[in-house]
DNA sequence: GTCTTTCTTGAGTGATCACTCAAGTATATT
DNA sequence: AATATACTTGAGTGATCACTCAAGAAAGAC
């Protein structure tokens, strides 16, 4: 009896993840969400119920995208190389909506006013040190890295520098790859 | 024959530093400026001219602050203690509007839409990353710092760290002077 | 074909946005 | 005291915000 929706959910959560990415929340209107998404505001609410539920569920992909990628990379070269291969291929794409990390900016523009968003975003990034630190303790338990260090204040220090070069490469004139390159010096040295 | 204004300009120009700090510049609104410096709009715009002034006022004040905090440091401790306690100094205080830097929230909030405001921003990075450099080159004439090193690439690694570190502040759980700790360390090993 | 159920449409909602301006008020000079 | 010159006031501007909803269109069940 029903009729089926003429769009692809997945893809549209996707483009509205690049969007939210690139201009923050409150950079992005709802009518830059209608002509980017090309739905009328009806068939918006009716899928996505509101603006911040769309931005949630963006942050969700970002975030599983991210820990997938990851996974992927350590599973093909191993710990050690995935943690040091990171920081380049966070910021090596032209065509990526930002080189900032979404969580970051999400974090940075709604934490004053106790947004829940902000509160997603700290998860996020609490799960995404959490597979930082499982790769420390694996590339430990594989002899790669000292195993006087604690997994989980690597991986903390590893994801502030990881944030820092994020940051460093939205600015103009600011040559990135090189800060990537000593962050995964400074792996090598541990 | 003039009537002077009842007010401190540059009083009004550190409180609504302290408010574009904390919330960003879309997160604040007219309503919440006249609220903060007990203005009226037309007493506002008559002293500042729109939203956009002042928050290039307050930019300003902002980075001249730092540029002077970290002068004065640099003098009574020296640029290689100076480096090293910066860290620790950015995030410590409990009543600043933010952990996080002014210049890169502002940096990540207005960038996409090629906001003047993103552009003054990364010309006062560029002033900071100035002066880290030059203390770094002091520290090198010191003979305190391998002279092998380039100092305007420490500088950038250097900044990179702080940006890192000032949003991890903003995170809740996350021990940010341990982090702090580990850059100063840093600079100890060079 | 007919019915039922869902999706789509788009004008319209009140609220808030940054900002304006004419009128009123206070002060320094004369 | 009179006057000139600001500064202060606050209601009001059009634009845009996220969001609503009644009406119309489409597709599976029968």
């Amino acid at each position: 009896m029903p009729r089926k929706p003429n769009f692809d959910r997945n893809d549209l959560i996707e483009r509205a993840r690049d969007l939210f990415w690139k201009r923050g929340w409150s950079g992005t209107s709802l009518k830059d969400l209608e002509a980017e998404l090309q739905m009328k505001p009806g068939s918006f609410y009716a899928a996505f119920g509101s603006k911040d539920a769309l931005f949630g569920l963006a942050m969700q992909k970002y975030v599983n995208d991210g820990l997938e990628h990851l996974r992927e990379l350590a599973d093909t070269c191993g710990p050690v190389n995935a943690l040091k291969q990171w920081p380049a291929k966070a910021i090596e794409s032209d065509n990526a909506p930002a080189k900032a990390c979404m969580l970051s900016k999400t974090l940075l523009e709604l934490n004053a006013h106790n947004h829940p968003l902000a509160e997603q975003a700290s998860l996020h990034l609490l799960k995404m040190e959490e597979q930082f630190a499982d790769l420390f303790q694996q590339a430990q338990s594989a002899g790669e890295i000292d195993k006087t260090h604690d997994p989980l204040v690597l991986a903390r220090k590893y994801q502030s520098d990881l944030l820092g070069l994020r940051v460093s490469a939205e600015r103009d004139g600011i040559n990135a790859q090189a800060i990537a390159q000593e962050i995964a010096d400074g792996i090598s040295r541990l």
